[in-house]
DNA sequence: CGGCTAGTTTAGAGCCATTCTAATCTATTG
DNA sequence: CAATAGATTAGAATGGCTCTAAACTAGCCG
């Protein structure tokens, strides 16, 4: 019986996604699933596997980050043109933007709600509704 | 008495934002502004250019789109990492977007309506709210 | 255990949207 | 028309991301 917390470890992670154990995505999923959600860049991932002493490339980093989001492990946002986060959280939720720091703070997806949306575009389907929030410090 | 069309024309919308108007801003404006709403991207203006005869460099194409954004005669829409969309649509609105053909299509503001929408972060406030919606040609 | 092989990792090159640089050009003013 | 601040430009640079093709390794089989 599989409790409230789907993966006790990195090695289920990846064996329900159907991707060897190897040392890198190993220590990737670590760094991803084991501090609670998270939105992070490839390069800061990358960094900080590079701080853990675990040697793994950034193609690596970008190959592992697709992997799991192809296997539903993580989602990817895109707020600013140029650079994708991807976060952990794959439950139904939105996002605010701090555009001077770079950093997204979740809003449950309950907290919020878009109604009256139209019908989308004729032989179109809606697949996703993402909310973003661009947020900037507050004048004084 | 300035009428419902706020810009009879490109050379009135340029001396409003206080930009010379050069031959490339011009044509530029009147490619953007003379056939109502619109969503490109700054290749795709400059390949209407080319083909209108304007000579102008890819360059000059991002300093004015930014220049029109820095008026308020446009704005950006990101959707995707690695190209941004500009919108000669500047009043409140959101927008479906068809990934499949890259196209945007606007939903009026008052169409959609965000709601329960929680406190910004602490020292933050509201500067924009982007409702995008994915959709995805329809499954048979 | 020792090979075998499909899958994985990697360095480095390549790609592509966008920005920068520094030289040339031009709209505006007097 | 001359002077000059502002605009344009070609081409180089940047930066995030992807590709390539060679080296590695997890998992399997004997
Ligand atoms: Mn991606
Ligand atoms: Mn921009
Ligand atoms: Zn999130
Ligand atoms: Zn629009």
């Amino acid at each position: 019986m599989s409790g409230s917390r789907p993966f006790a470890n990195a090695l289920e992670l990846l064996r329900g996604a159907s991707l060897r154990p190897t040392r890198q995505r190993l220590a990737l999923a670590r760094l991803l699933f084991d501090k609670g959600d998270r939105h992070v860049t490839a390069e800061q991932l990358h960094g900080e596997a590079v701080a853990a002493a675990v040697p793994v490339s950034l193609a690596t980093v970008y190959n592992t980050l697709h992997q799991f989001i192809g296997a539903g492990l993580l989602r990817e946002v895109v707020v600013n043109p140029g650079r994708s986060y991807f976060d952990t959280n794959v439950s139904d939720h939105h996002h605010f933007f701090i555009e001077e720091s770079g950093k997204l703070v979740d809003i449950p997806g309950d907290h919020i709600a878009v109604a009256n949306v139209p019908a989308p575009p004729a032989g179109t389907a809606i697949r996703r509704v993402d909310v973003i929030i661009r947020v900037e410090r507050e004048p004084v």
